[in-house]
DNA sequence: TATAAACGTCGAAGCGCTTCGACGATGAGC
DNA sequence: GCTCATCGTCGAAGCGCTTCGACGTTTATA
């Protein structure tokens, strides 16, 4: 292994000299620069990070939280992550992987000083680890809202705003009869922040419109969504528009109304609330609310860093304004004014 | 921060003592043992991560290649990836997310020591990678088997015999007109080992039992996906069975062959090759060859630390065997003897 | 032109941990 | 009863890096 100090002799220089030569801490000479420059290249030095954390209290390192067990909306969990990790990089640092449930790591990586700051996927109402956020020395930043969160950050899609959105565009199409299909059962169990304030949005929204409207929790198994639209075309005959936040549901979801001689939008006019290449890639291009998960990582890590780089700096909520995207799967009902 | 003085102080030993009772690498009498374990309990101690990374030239964390550009079988992904993290847990190591692009990342966790040993996923024929793995002192497993891999070792499905058994099966069954849908041609085109090696074994047993077969590349959007099983339903007018080796066009696969009234399985059989859950998730429970995602993310683990434990454990190329699961996607074609 | 400020570099002191060698105290072997 | 290994513990020497204070040397400032 090469260290500072073979840098240090091959330049002809103190360690001292190499090490603020690297960080740019104190201004050096362009001559010595060089010289270390060239040192470092020729002996491809890199320094180790374990002694560098050590010395700096710094490693450089990210800890994210994500919850890995395959089944809940994979796709948007994957463009979280990959937004963090190419921002971390921007930003100089690694990602850590930690699983969500994994709370003994959370503390085994602040306690330790393995990561310099956190990001939290996946956040619940009262959500187990935020206590633990709450009283470490590395600042975190939660991607969705938990009840209390004294002192975190947190940044999310406007959940609310986008069930607003969509009823009021169902609305606004002349929908009279309105559905929302919303996360499975075990999501709303939880009280994962997102699948109740969609809801509370969509209703509320559709009331204020004076629009009939309904949200149920739908699973993801073929059979199970295809009893839940069954369920919903027979409770409500008049319906004619929906909206579809589960993205594992909805081909299912389509193809139940496709099986029911339902045509996408001519007898019911659908907006989903997912990542665009998720609408993209159904059977009929779907009008959409999208969901910026990569996006949303990337701020995530921009947010901690900025807490990072300044102790001062506060802790705030962002919510993201959502935009709808009109594509082929909405119109205005027959018979519409 | 608490630091090992602090315990030994509490304790009444010295820190050497400490590091001992922690490790086991030295007997510690039972009685300062305990009198350790209770300073740690009350001061909560945790060893910092990058000093005990400087002492002792292990920093218990393991890196992880993913492609994270989503698009490519998030499933199978995300399962590795699952797979991996919950088995290095399981041997005391945490684990650092690397992007498959970022080779620079890549010696920066090797020369740098952040990393023990390194698990690769997603590997190509010719995978750039591969040299800079040889010639780093850390253990490294890839998943997916490169041209060349002279010290390394892999571990993947043995997608040849998945392909073999997959003809078999077809032609078992009494189809003689059989076709693959296979990956994306951009996954062709990087020669991602796996898509080549299944192929081969698909075309190879069909051949070998007397039946036609071809194979064909598949994009992943709905409309790619329509006129690549059109042209194939017109190209080959007997076909009866398929072989799919695609998960995001699946759905679409099945979609297309409904459009045009071929109906699974009573016309067509269909034989999948993905994660168990994907196939079940289909509108019809697909006969499967599984993609054992995790176990294999877990071996994986296993075969580093094997390494990481003994140097003298030898690089080795292990490959699972598929096994195929009937579902309700197979049958033997009409008139079939 | 004298004087303070900024520049460029060095040496040394840690950061918190592991590990080697040493050393007294036991217990076994004969 | 004496030797010798083993046990249990300690002290000290690093691991490779950052950073503080110090100390010439320039360069501006008046």
């Amino acid at each position: 292994m090469t260290t500072i100090e073979d840098v240090a002799r091959l330049a002809e220089v103190s360690t001292s000299t190499v090490s603020y030569a690297l960080s740019g801490k104190r201004p050096i000479s362009a001559t010595t620069r060089r010289r270390i420059e060239a040192a470092v290249a020729e002996l491809g030095y890199r320094p180790h990070a374990g002694a560098k954390a050590l010395a700096s209290a710094r490693s450089d390192v990210i800890g994210l939280m994500v919850p890995l067990r395959a089944g809940i909306d994979v796709t948007v969990i994957m463009q979280f992550a990959g937004g963090v990790v190419l921002r971390a990089r921007e930003h100089q640092h690694d990602v850590l992987l930690l699983t969500k449930d994994d709370l003994d790591g959370l503390e085994r990586v602040t306690d330790g000083s393995m990561v310099d700051a956190l990001v939290v996927m996946d956040v619940e109402a009262d959500d187990a680890r935020v206590p633990i956020l709450q009283r470490t020395r590395q600042p975190s930043v939660l991607i969705g809202l938990p009840r209390m969160a004294a002192g975190l950050s947190c940044i999310d899609l406007d959940f609310e705003a986008a069930g607003r959105l969509a009823a009021h565009e169902l609305a606004r199409l002349g929908h009279q009869e309105i559905a929302m299909v919303g996360s499975p059962p075990e999501v709303l169990e939880r009280h994962t922040s997102y699948a109740d304030r969609v809801t509370r949005g969509f209703l509320g929204t559709a009331d204020d419109e004076g629009v009939t409207a309904r949200a149920v929790s739908c699973p993801v198994s073929p059979p199970e969504v295809d009893a839940v639209v069954e369920r919903l075309l027979a409770d409500s005959p008049g319906l004619t528009g929906l909206f579809v936040h589960n993205e594992r549901a909805l081909p299912h979801v389509l193809h139940a109304l496709r099986e029911r001689r339902r045509s996408v939008p001519k007898d019911v006019s659908l907006i989903a609330l997912c990542p665009e290449d998720v609408a993209l890639s159904q059977q009929v291009p779907l009008t959409s609310i999208d969901l910026p998960a990569t996006t949303i990582g990337s701020l995530a890590v921009d947010m901690v860093m900025s807490r990072l780089a300044d102790a001062a700096y506060p802790a705030e909520t962002r919510l993201i304004a959502p935009t709808l995207t009109e594509r082929a799967s909405t119109r205005a009902p027959r018979g519409a004014r």
